[in-house]
DNA sequence: ATTAACTGCGGAACCTGTTGCGGATGAGCG
DNA sequence: CGCTCATCCGCAACAGGTTCCGCAGTTAAT
């Protein structure tokens, strides 16, 4: 019945370096310094070498991890500190993060904090007695800096030792706006995401500073501030009707990602308007559901896995190289033109489109 | 210019076992009775006890993960092998294991083997090597059993150790089937998964033996056999193109996944026709955008996030109490019904929708 | 008053590799 | 023949904990 299988405490004994050592009536020492190649092993003729090499290969020795580490303090383990791991944005950072960690041998663990700031403390502390050699952190503001090398995916603070992997939003909110305007509109609602969220703050100062300058005027009573933290559509979805609640009419609508913006189509559709014939909107990100929406959205790129890889090797750089890095690494965005943004009908804009809902 | 931080090589020495024990004047066997409570502190009195624990305190001692790895034998970290970590099926079902490991204060590492079988290979040896105490699959019909306790989610095969997490097929069926019959539909399409993902044949088997039972003949040629290897909505469109090119009228489809479904609704719509007033279609997972999706998919949801923590929590049963624990253990579909399915119109199924398309 | 049992803790071996130092061996040279 | 030097490799310490054994000293039982 209970039957254990014991694989911890029975079962063949694992191959050491010094069951290989006796095997050849050699010194574990001498092994050691042929399989990692040494400097030690200068003087270790070739033959011997190959007799060596060859045991290793025949007895399948694999060296122990543990033991090695402690000697050298190397894990070649890196800390992964997310939000969330299951969603779209960080998902997709994180497959990048370990496309690249694959190719390089690394491995990584992750701690994910669902922004709980504690959460954040005991995962940083954690991960360093596992040894970790240096933190990615995906989507957060850092309260300080890390005692370890350190690359920020969409982190704007600018620490010691962190380097910041950030998007060029004025870049982004440019490519968006002048897209709307030259499609005639001028009345544009806005999403300002969650402040917990790292690129709240810098997207929206790049939208205000380029609204500026195009000569877009925006008007407060078309901002909605997201304040709930899920990683679903619903993080737009009460936000559009707030701001369809406030009356004011718009023709399109500059989402903060993709995510809300289709939460809010959703509640424009509810409460009879049409995208894009009588709204545009406009999400961010280029998730992969942004394209297979209906409509299919219209959206900033972030590229996202790229970010990832990006952050994995200036990381390795930093660790290796044992050098600080560079302090900030922009990444460009790129606007992908679908089907949720068209001209701006000009009676709606004379002929409010809110009173639609209001006949209904 | 290359000021080194040199994190590794300089800095405050870390504190050590012994060094708290030099602080007490006590041996460092005694510190580490007391600090684990292991039985060899039993005589230790309570005096004695609070003074260790009070130095441990103050000096901050955190004890070396791999010293304590090497002895012990025990790394509480498990390996994760699935196939991709940035997809909505597999990250829920991650997002799941992380959140029950960290509860247990186990971590993970992923081998991330993107269908190449060669890196199943690879990956398994490199997680040994790391010393995981067991594995979690997602998604993948392993080839042959681990050298260590191991649940496979969504895993098919009978394998010696195994623990199986698996959907009732037969009653995802039933459901799915019962409720496209109860809106009228006779001629139902189906799409079948990818070999390689570990659901498609029971899958289908499921469907073959529910449909007999109600009676409802599948017609071949309204079945197709998904071949490509994506994790977008890109893995329905073209098959559903196919399917529509076979010019057989169906009213309703049963696509394999909701990403399947999502890119056959974008299919039809392209061909003229409407979902659900067309056509109804159901799809299967209730990932995140099913939700969201326009029309929203009604859909058979599989709890993914839960069944990634009873996957966890059935390991750290195998693991801890060295038992070979379950071997199948069921999880149960639910039907979601939303916006995709409607009742099944009587004059296009005497007059085959596809003749609308035809016409246009 | 022995003896046994218990208390409190030190010492040493062990887990598995890595590394610096130096010993042994043989060849070459004067 | 003795000396030097290069070659080849073993020894032992070390990384940081864990665990078993057993020594003293004390207390309780016989």
């Amino acid at each position: 019945m209970t039957m254990s299988r014991d694989n911890r405490d029975k079962g063949e004994p694992p191959i050491t370096l010094k069951a290989v050592a006796d095997h050849l009536h050699l010194s574990p020492g001498t092994v050691s310094a042929v399989v990692n190649d040494s400097p030690a092993a200068k003087h270790i003729p070739q033959h011997t070498r190959n007799r060596i090499l060859a045991a290793v290969r025949e007895l399948n020795y694999q060296p122990n991890f543990f033991a090695r580490s402690l000697r050298k303090k190397r894990t070649y383990t890196i800390g992964l500190i997310a939000n969330e791991i299951g969603d779209s944005y960080g998902g997709s950072v994180i497959a990048g993060v370990e496309s690249y960690l694959r190719q390089k041998n690394y491995f990584f663990l992750t701690g994910i904090h669902r922004h709980d700031s504690k959460l954040l403390e005991t995962y940083s502390k954690l991960l360093l007695q596992r040894g970790v050699e240096g933190f990615i952190t995906v989507d957060l503001n850092l309260p300080h800096s890390l005692p370890l090398p350190t690359v920020a995916v969409a982190g704007h603070r600018h620490l010691k030792g962190v380097t910041n992997i950030i998007l060029d939003h004025d870049r982004a909110a440019r490519i968006a706006l002048t897209h709307l305007l030259e499609l005639g509109h001028r009345r544009i609602a806005f999403m300002k995401g969650l402040p917990a969220s790292a690129d709240s703050a810098d997207r929206w100062k790049g939208i205000c500073a380029v609204a500026a300058e195009l000569g877009l005027e925006i008007d407060p009573e078309l901002v909605v501030q997201i304040e709930s933290d899920v990683s679903s559509p619903e993080l737009g979805y009460p936000y559009a009707k707030t701001l369809l609640a406030r009356n004011k009419p718009f023709t399109a609508l500059f989402a903060y990602n993709d995510l809300s913006a289709i939460g809010a189509i959703r509640a424009l559709n509810e409460a009879g308007l049409k995208v894009p014939d009588d709204v545009s909107v406009v999400g961010f990100d280029d998730i992969e559901s942004a394209a297979f929406n209906n409509p299919a959205l219209t959206t900033v790129r972030q590229p996202l896995r790229q970010m990832g890889e990006v952050a994995a090797r200036a990381l390795l750089e930093k660790i290796e190289g044992n050098r600080d890095g560079l302090e900030e690494i922009p990444i460009q965005p790129e606007l992908v033109v679908r089907k949720s943004t068209a001209k701006a009908s000009v009676e709606l804009i004379s002929t409010p489109s809110m009173q639609l809902r209001d006949l209904a």
